[in-house]
DNA sequence: CTGAAAGCGCTTACAG
DNA sequence: CTGAAAGCGCTTACAG
């Protein structure tokens, strides 16, 4: 292998010399450089980051800790994180944690041995019982994509779930609905709030009954809740979905109840992920600012690490936009024939 | 922060000694150990990756190029290099090219400097104007998922395509399909081939006619190409969409299209991805064994490494395997009326 | 089984 | 602007 050493014997000087040609830090008299670099290209010589990085004390590369990346979301926010490093010349060390928390832990013990400058947490609850690894760590650590349950401890910028909810549900009233229900993941209690808090806004309850968890975070999961909603309340007009493939189950069940979207039936999805856009009606749902997201905590992280103090332990919180599209509209009129059948017009 | 030294003094050993101990490579005796092990306990010592890295020569990092993770073949690829790596102790390095030449390039120029012990790159046909710059990679390259135009200079293991269009049409000629068309994508051809060898196998012959190239690999793109292909050919009692995400989009037209699946129409996909479960009828495709191909391509990498010789460039073929599910069936018997109309029954 | 030495390839002050 | 020295924190032979 070639080191700096060689270039400089080829070139007829020293290696600091070399070294400042190749760094650019120092200023090298213009004669010089250029034998320096026809050196380096003769020799073909590449300096070796991993000295560099025990010299400095920096590895230019940031751990990312993700659930799994088989999901619009997080592929999204890797792609995302990913590109705000790249701007900034760092690499990427992923880890998927698999929602095993075991996994997560010796990962996290790997990391801790300082091969990467910070660590950006995304979303992972499972990592939460192995947090006080982290104490130990030599890096920074910041949160996103948060939703629940966040450690004190640490920074986090994280998108603002509980408003993500609450314009779903404002969009819903604005177009008239009073009678909805909701068709919910477990850990998405915070979106369901925000909702509820939209109808709550102009006096109405949304019950606890009208609240359907979906059996499992898929399609499938979706077409069973909503099901069940749809039969618990006929005359409920709009449904929101915490999650979009939830809510594209959703338009599926409404089609085998006979019911049309949005003329009987408005869906509201929530993640802007990109299946609202295959589906047929296309689904009205939140977007979630994922490359703002990435961008800020990168930003955070790396600030950190420059700084090397403390990091501030901060919190942003990001704001989702509604994307209106044809799924939703108003709700039809509904007029009860006298044996208390459901007639739509 | 705490170094191997504090830990020697601490212990009262040589940091030679606390080396060995951590290592486990060299016998210690067992009281002078626990000595060692409790300093290191209460300084909370961590060993330092980098400089370990910088003695040993090898960073236990291996690098991976996908073009995109955004898609659930490449998103099951990385997580399955993941588990590969984690296995062997080994860090995933991620980079994404997103189908950008100089992206890739970039990357490329940086992971050369060594901060990876091998790359992996996975079918990222955009790299290949770029892949003389690994000549001078200090570490072996291995390529993986790479359907078309593989370099000669590099060991691959990948997935016999041909094959994979194969099963599927032979599945078509079992049922007793003469009759097809093709959905196909552009950088699908070695698909389309093995498809038409099936056919070819029995006298049959598909036409160029029969071949309808997706206007871009979507859910619409599927549709449209549907759309033409049932046009263009109302008795073809079959249809093999090159790509999941079309047969998709094929299953929403032929609904559209007043076709029954699997009895009037049979659609055959291909990659095996989650979306044929959740589709209406549930589809027939090719699955790839993706775990498969990265396990064999991390062994090799990994294995070159180790020897560090050059890589044997060998060529690796993993078979594919069709999943039948609800989308395939027996061609309906089909009559014409006497004024040429197509009745099925 | 344990210790002294050299070295991995770079960078960072510090003289000249 | 260029050179000599020390050091980053580890590991790898090599003596004792």
């Amino acid at each position: 292998m070639v080191t700096m050493q060689d270039v400089a014997q080829r070139a007829g000087v020293t290696k600091q010399t070399v070294s400042n040609v190749v760094s650019g830090r120092v200023a090298v008299r213009p004669s010089t450089a250029a034998r320096v670099r026809a050196a380096i290209d003769e020799l073909g010589y590449v300096p070796n980051l991993v000295a560099r990085s025990l010299a400095t004390g920096s590895t230019r590369t940031v751990g990312l800790f993700v659930p799994t990346v088989a999901t619009a979301f997080y592929a999204d926010v890797v792609e995302a994180v990913e590109d705000a490093l790249e701007e900034r010349g760092y690499h990427l060390l992923l880890c998927t944690t698999r929602l095993d928390g075991e996994r997560a832990r010796r990962h996290l013990a790997g990391l801790t041995s300082r091969s990467v400058d910070a660590l950006l947490i995304a979303g992972d609850r499972d990592l939460l019982d192995h947090l006080p690894l982290l104490a130990n760590a030599r890096f920074p650590v910041v949160l996103c994509a948060w939703e629940t349950a966040v450690p004190e401890r640490f920074p986090v910028v994280t998108i603002d779930y509980d408003y993500s909810g609450y314009v779903a549900g404002r969009h819903l009233r604005e177009l008239g609905h009073e009678r909805v229900a909701v068709l919910a993941s477990p850990t998405h209690a915070v979106r369901v709030e925000g909702f509820r808090r939209a109808f709550a806004d102009d006096g109405l309850t949304i019950p606890d009954s009208a609240i359907h968890m979906a059996p499992e975070p898929t399609f499938r999961g979706g077409i069973a809740a909503a099901n069940t909603a749809l039969a618990a309340d006929p005359e409920a007009t709009a449904l929101f979905a915490t999650h979009d493939v939830l809510a594209v189950g959703a338009l599926e069940a409404a089609r085998d109840a006979g019911r049309s979207v949005p003329h009987s039936l408005s869906v509201v999805g929530h993640d802007g992920s990109p299946e609202g856009l295959l589906s047929r009606p296309t689904l009205t749902s939140v977007a979630l600012p994922k490359r703002e997201m990435a961008r800020q905590a990168i930003e955070l992280l790396l600030r950190a690490d420059a700084t090397s103090g403390p990091s501030v332990i901060s919190r942003q919180l990001l704001r989702p936009e509604l994307i209106v599209r044809d799924s939703s509209g108003p709700p039809a009129r509904i007029r009860r024939s006298s044996h208390g059948s459901v007639h739509r017009t």
